[in-house]
DNA sequence: TGAGGTTGTTAGAGCGCTCTAATCGGGGAA
DNA sequence: TTCCCCGATTAGAGCGCTCTAACAACCTCA
């Protein structure tokens, strides 16, 4: 059986479909004694209005798209919350998606993501080639969470991952380390800048770095220690981000090696799961609720207010020292 | 500037709309001379279909909609990849949403996805009261995971919660546990049967049931355990779900307490949470990943082969059993 | 030669909604 | 009473697309 339109509503409260759209707006030039008899037929029919139908006829979308890269990573599902909030309390609806870590399947993600014809889409960790997001936000707003563009068309929410490479690096020498490997996020957003604080505070330091490829996952931060294993691990690992920290955590150990007693292990990201407490992971904090938000609003003062030149947000960092860091044993 | 519409394809290219229609759609019935042309200009002008247009004009829907309780519980995401291949590859855009294991919340995601009028929609894990599903399943084809319902036009994919309770009860009976208490999952989708399963588990073995009201969340999971050391902690403790799990093995060991050598835990759910080596939770599977993927079908079996009657998938739960149980301690 | 098929193309209506402009129905002022 | 005004309501067009039915143009066959 098909839904009801405006048509059956307005049909059985007796009243024009002009009438019962104006209603289902809240416009205030409505009379009391329709509005309820309009709200009463709908309520009966179980009616709630076509979205797209709607944005078809106004020519404007009330719809927000979203690309989320991995959905697997908690850090994104905290900065969805972020979003969620913003968008729901400005009257649009979220449109998710994801990517699964493949550019393939972002285009793709994305294609079906502008085919709802958004307001504006945010990415959200995007490994999209830079040219698929300059074709897309030549007709929507789009917003890149954890990634930088210098396209004026688009916006971006990022923490600064030099500093927060700096920070956790600081930390480890101060506690005594000299032998600090990183492993990095590979071809995964962000993670050329915090490859570079991790090169620049080494350097600072006068220490030799040491970087493995890696990836933004659990799997790839066991891949990753079982290469540092040879040929001598270091006292220090600064991991791609917090799942990859616990799959850092999990080789380490499977390799008779206890953390931090002999090595230190610092994450990125600050999820819940850095904080749970026999994980309990120090880790380089990401003001993830708040990124979301910032992504949310720069997205609706393009499409609200109009503006037209880039909104650069660049978050500081913050270290959060738990157990998995400890001064490096005397060898 | 606006998104270039079917009609200015079909004047760039010299053609109607209709042709380009046809040509958009694939069909057959087009001279390679038009086809080349259309597609032409197309290219030249970045159109692509309006996809709501399209499904308001042909009267069908190719958007799947999808709801998840909880975004930060991986397990969700796990199933989340079933149903996107399985609909990606079916040719269904997936909207995915997300309630936040509130009520209200859930209710006005589910409206947000009706809006959108899908084929179909997903209800991962919803708390939503059974009315709001059944008037949900009046307009359009629903499948809930982990719920149950006994509505013809609802189809459903769960685990045997009893079972996969029993298993977990007989496990730690059979290292010798006498004093086994259950977090619940309160409100949740799918609590009773487990707490069931649990209680009838205790029952068959003679043992004095203890249950703490909780909720699938790890700061549940956490505050139960705080009761449950009042006046005396239990030997065992069978958790609502794997993030539930972690957060009482936490409180347990705020609580002077070691896992597995003075309390055993059993979590629910086998996420990556529960193999990572420093959980290695001993814990109830679901096949996640194949619940996605029936819960897709289901729909696409309602939507494309017209089928009517309930699909009732109801998947046996396997025990994992790592390194959170053991033996008791003896008093 | 003309009836009947085929193939490729198109006009026009209509999907569920919003928007504009017009209309209706009371008051209140003159 | 008449006129005007103002708030409440509605008819009708149109958003980007698909679908139906019709229509040319050409071919085939008796």
């Amino acid at each position: 059986m098909p839904r009801p339109t405006i048509q059956d509503v307005a049909a059985r409260a007796g009243v024009s479909r002009a009438l019962v759209s104006l209603v289902m707006r809240g416009s205030p030039k409505v009379s009391e004694r329709r509005r309820e008899a309009v709200l009463r037929a709908a309520d009966e029919l179980g009616y709630s209005p076509h979205l797209m139908a709607r944005s078809l006829a106004s020519r404007t979308s009330h719809v927000l798209g979203v690309m989320v890269s991995d959905l697997h990573n908690p850090f994104w599902a905290e900065v969805v919350d972020g979003l969620d909030a913003r968008a729901r309390a400005a009257g649009f609806e979220l449109v998710i998606n994801t990517g699964g870590r493949s550019p393939a399947r972002e285009r793709q993600a994305l294609t079906g993501l502008l085919s709802f014809r958004p307001a504006g889409i945010a990415l959200l960790g995007p490994v999209l080639p830079a040219a698929a997001i300059s074709a897309a936000a030549a007709h929507t707003p789009l917003v890149l969470v954890s990634r930088s563009s210098r396209l004026s068309t688009v916006d971006t929410v990022n923490d600064d991952g030099r500093v927060g490479s700096a920070l956790a690096v600081d930390h480890l020498v101060s506690l005594g380390h000299k032998e600090i490997a990183h492993i990095d996020g590979g071809n995964g957003s962000q993670s050329a800048p915090r490859r570079t604080g991790y090169l620049a505070a080494m350097r600072r330091h006068g220490l030799p770095p040491r970087v493995v490829r890696g990836e933004y996952t659990e799997a790839a931060g066991a891949a990753a220690v079982r290469q540092l294993l040879e040929p001598a691990p270091p006292t220090a690992v600064l991991a791609a981000n917090d799942l990859n920290a616990v799959g850092a955590i999990s080789a380490l150990e499977a390799a008779g090696l206890s953390v931090p007693r002999d090595v230190s292990v610092v994450g990125y990201d600050n999820t819940w799961l850095a904080a749970l407490r026999h994980v309990a992971l120090t880790t380089v904090d990401q003001p993830r609720d708040e990124m979301g938000q910032l992504a949310a609003t720069a997205l609706l003062q393009r499409v609200r207010d109009g503006r037209a030149d880039p909104a650069r947000h660049l978050l500081a960092p913050r270290l959060v020292v738990r157990r998995t860091t400890a001064a490096p044993r005397r060898r």
